[in-house]
DNA sequence: AGACTGTTCTATATTTAGTATAACAGTTAT
DNA sequence: ATAACTGTTATACTAAATATAGAACAGTCT
């Protein structure tokens, strides 16, 4: 696998691990039906523990990244089955503060939104996102 | 003052203080020079501990949001102290996991775009960040 | 039956968050 | 100078979150 843990960061080791497989995903680097390793691999792989890699894959099931099956393990979902319309309104409490921030540090409008259509060009590679329905 | 802790949030309270300060001063409801109040009578105000809002603010201070002097208190920095020109470069990584997600859950560029520009527009109000030196 | 999945349970150590008192060191008005 | 106000620091404690550890359970597939 592709994942990096940072030890020393304060983001929580699951949460790392969480972002990790989803930034994989929308990069196309996991593609749909392709199956993450066992909770007892993954852990020995990092030399984390297993119920930490076990909390990353709750939450991913909670947000229906992935699918569970006994035997097979932890499955990718298809983009639609991740679907959410109402994700911005959810979230927008979680960009706001960074917003804030950034326009205190003198990030004009336009700087801002340039680093974020950067970071969708990564992804829009992907399996493709392309805002259908 | 304007600020309302939500206590049942997964945000920490010293936190959610910190974030709706720089909102205050990003939307100009805190003027350059304007005082905050003092951590006993905050957080008697709030009904918190006298650390916990200590705490927020001395991030506040480290990040120059704010400058303290004894007896006078805390008081607000202009912009020009804020003023962070390596802020994205170093927050890239705040940025991209919420992005990530968001093109996962069907959120089209142009619609995380508007969401952004949303939210400068209630910034842009205020003293003026006009991205000018 | 055996080997593999995730899941659940219990237990423990560590760190973070928050509260609680108390004292200290500057600053400023009286 | 004294008093009253600042932030700051120190210590102590509780509670929750994070991470680890080992064992057992329940499906699934060969």
């Amino acid at each position: 696998m592709f994942i990096k843990i940072d030890f020393e960061s304060e983001i929580p080791i699951y949460e790392q691990i969480k972002n990790q497989i989803i930034e994989g995903i929308a990069s196309g680097n996991l593609a749909e039906g392709e199956s993450l390793p066992s909770v007892r691999q993954f852990a020995s792989d990092i030399g984390i523990n297993m119920h930490t890699v076990n909390k990353a894959y709750l939450l991913l099931r909670k947000d229906d990244f992935v699918t569970v099956h006994k035997r097979k393990g932890v499955i990718v979902n298809g983009f639609a089955k991740m679907r959410d319309p109402g994700f911005m309104e959810k979230n927008s409490g979680t960009i706001k503060p960074v917003i804030a921030e950034a326009y205190c540090k003198g990030i004009t409008e336009e700087e801002f939104i340039d680093e974020c259509k950067k970071i969708f060009l990564t992804f829009n590679k992907g399996t493709g996102n392309d805002g259908s329905k």
